[in-house]
DNA sequence: ACATAATCGAGACGGTACGTCAGGTCTTTTT
DNA sequence: AAAAAGACCTGACGTACCGTCTCGATTATGT
């Protein structure tokens, strides 16, 4: 969509830029599929580039033609997938978080369905490998929080504005860090598999976060 | 004809087990420096067993004896240096989160000194990439927390269960729960770089998990 | 004691000279054995020195403290072999070309059984492969030719002498020229497989060797 | 052409066929060079595929993509080489051993120049070489026979039969056996080294083989 | 008879080369 | 002009052996 402006005038005289319009359509998606579904079987270290070309019926050079790395394309395949589903999901490209007025069951809501989702077998596999890939490759995660992850956590910080303006939250505080506090638990039990990922543990992080750890 | 006869009562003939005594520490020693060097020198995806045999002035089958991948040998180095650096600071291997009465302080105390440690460029390097390798491959992965992570964690349980037995913390809260509040917001930051990771943001997120998110 | 003389007078200050009489002859005949089997079930270039040592339940250094090279160790198990089936086969060690007073039917009966030995398939194995060796290596070439070819062939030059006594031969003639006439032609059928080595073509070989090309 | 048709229904799937049109003939002559040079220069044993490579300046794919064993290469490059000095120094392709009418002459010249080629330090080393290692693998010894030596014994073929229509051959004489006769002792003491390899033998062998071994 | 010393089995070690796989570039032909 | 195909150079993979070396544990004399 954004795809078919040219995203730079190139300042670089080296860049080679290839002519955006004559793209294949179809290589492009084959390539979509063929690099999802071989980091689903066979794990992402395990996925190259040339089983990617191979089994999407391309040649190799249409894939180094238009990314950098087997990381961008997995990172493009990924976007391309997240916006499949958002389209055949519901009709409207934007996701808020629920406002019942109750920000506890809200939450609760969101991050339960966060938990689902990175359990999903079928996700599993490739946002690992993404995650990684960007742990390691700075430029690669940048691009991963920019386009993946910011979008989602700007959804907290609305709400949880709209929680502070209601009294729900204390006003002082960061709406980021107060995000993190929520997000970055799950995050890290999926990650790193210390103990399980459930819905119980997000309710017990919404609870957490929100009453605090000093009684009251 | 000794042939015939089963040497080993084992199933696995597989299952060839170098002799341990014999082993060269020397040649260990080297291999642990080549590959943190190498690490911390291109990074580790462009490190490789070849080179750090090269580094280390040993041969490769003296690595693939001994270890199973470039991340098995990674890790123990790094937990080589780790108790290096143990010996070498305090006399008694064991570290403990100080007990001053002050829970906050006593946490900022500690959460500061892990903020320090992570963006210690010597550390960062090795340590971003046994995460991400670790992401990728559980059986690492659960290496990594049992031998790494998980001895830290249990230091912040324990000052968890003094605070609460103290009146500090609310008697009812898992200490697991409580700890990833404080613990995995500054991996978050670490690990996907959405913002700078700072000692403000440590306290911060201390005050935020103690108090909690709602007004009192 | 022993120790501080040199054992040897010898240039060569490296020179390491084992106590030949301490040598194990158990090992020597597992060694043996196990070479020739090996390069009988494998071939010789796939025959190595840790495979022998493996297969005769031996210490690679013991291979390597009594012999020079994998072709050596195949060069003597070869001689042995040949002493061995000697002794068994006749009570006394030397072999003679009968001399029945007609020249032709003794030097047929003598290669026809060299024919029949040539294509033994337990003998063609180890002997082609050293004989490559030896065509290879000069040392070994010699070795071979000193120990295993030579004797052979003085035992045609005596034959050919006698019936140079006897004028059946022109006195005017090298034995070593006319033994090669006689034999040459059945060792380049059996090295170079050009075409098949039979009792027939022996007795073409003398035939022709005998009567010449010209017609009388 | 019909290489590039057939996706094959054929059974075998291990069958890889490169394109033969696509190959490289800059990469094809540097490691005939490289293979050469390098027998000459260390011996048979001591040239690797990768050394090959390496002084061809050409990857070791490249060679595995178009041979199957460094003795294959040797084997080509060699006969190469036969190609271009064959095309160097004539302009017909195709040799004839002279007919002068004397046949010991004749024979005597042709000898004496294989022995000068046989004694030729470029050539000794790659054909001694491959000879041993078709001495060893029967199907590069029948392709070394095939295209190397059976042409030369053809032309014998042909002038033995010339002599048999002039009446200086004994009709009766099959020609194959009576060219091993003079071809083979020469092959004899070249590939064992037994005695010295010189003009003098040459002449001795002929006129041993057409007068024969008994007086007359 | 026993201490002495070399050989023995075993196998870890620093290396070299193997044959394979993939990376990324380049060229040729097809669409 | 991009795409499919694939040959090319590069370099790392993990394995097999090389020949050297160090370990106890046997032998096998030679005082």
């Amino acid at each position: 969509m954004a795809d078919t402006r040219t995203p730079e005038p190139a300042a670089k005289p080296a860049a080679r830029t290839p002519d955006t319009t004559r793209r294949s359509e179809r290589s492009r998606r084959a390539i979509y599929d063929a690099a999802l579904s071989l980091v689903g079987e066979v794990g992402y270290p395990k996925t190259t580039i040339e089983g990617i070309a191979a089994r999407a019926g391309v040649g190799k050079q249409t894939i180094y033609r238009w990314w950098p790395s087997k990381a961008a394309v997995l990172l493009e395949a990924f976007l391309d997938l997240g916006e499949r589903a958002a389209e055949a999901a519901g009709a409207g490209g934007d996701y808020e978080i629920p406002d019942t007025g109750d920000l506890a069951a809200d939450l609760k809501t969101v991050l339960r369905a966060t938990v689902d989702e990175l359990v999903d077998p079928q996700y599993e596999a490739p946002s690992r490998a993404l995650t990684a890939a960007g742990i390691v490759d700075p430029v690669l995660g940048a691009e991963f929080v920019e386009k993946l992850l910011e979008p989602s956590l700007q959804l907290y910080v609305k709400r949880l504005r709209a929680a502070q303006e209601a009294g729900d939250v204390r006003p002082d505080l960061d709406p980021r860090v107060a995000l993190e506090l929520l997000v970055a638990p799950l995050a890290h039990r999926w990650l790193l598999r210390t103990l399980p990922l459930t819905h119980a543990y997000a309710d017990a992080v919404v609870d957490c976060a929100l009453g605090g750890l000093t009684p009251r």
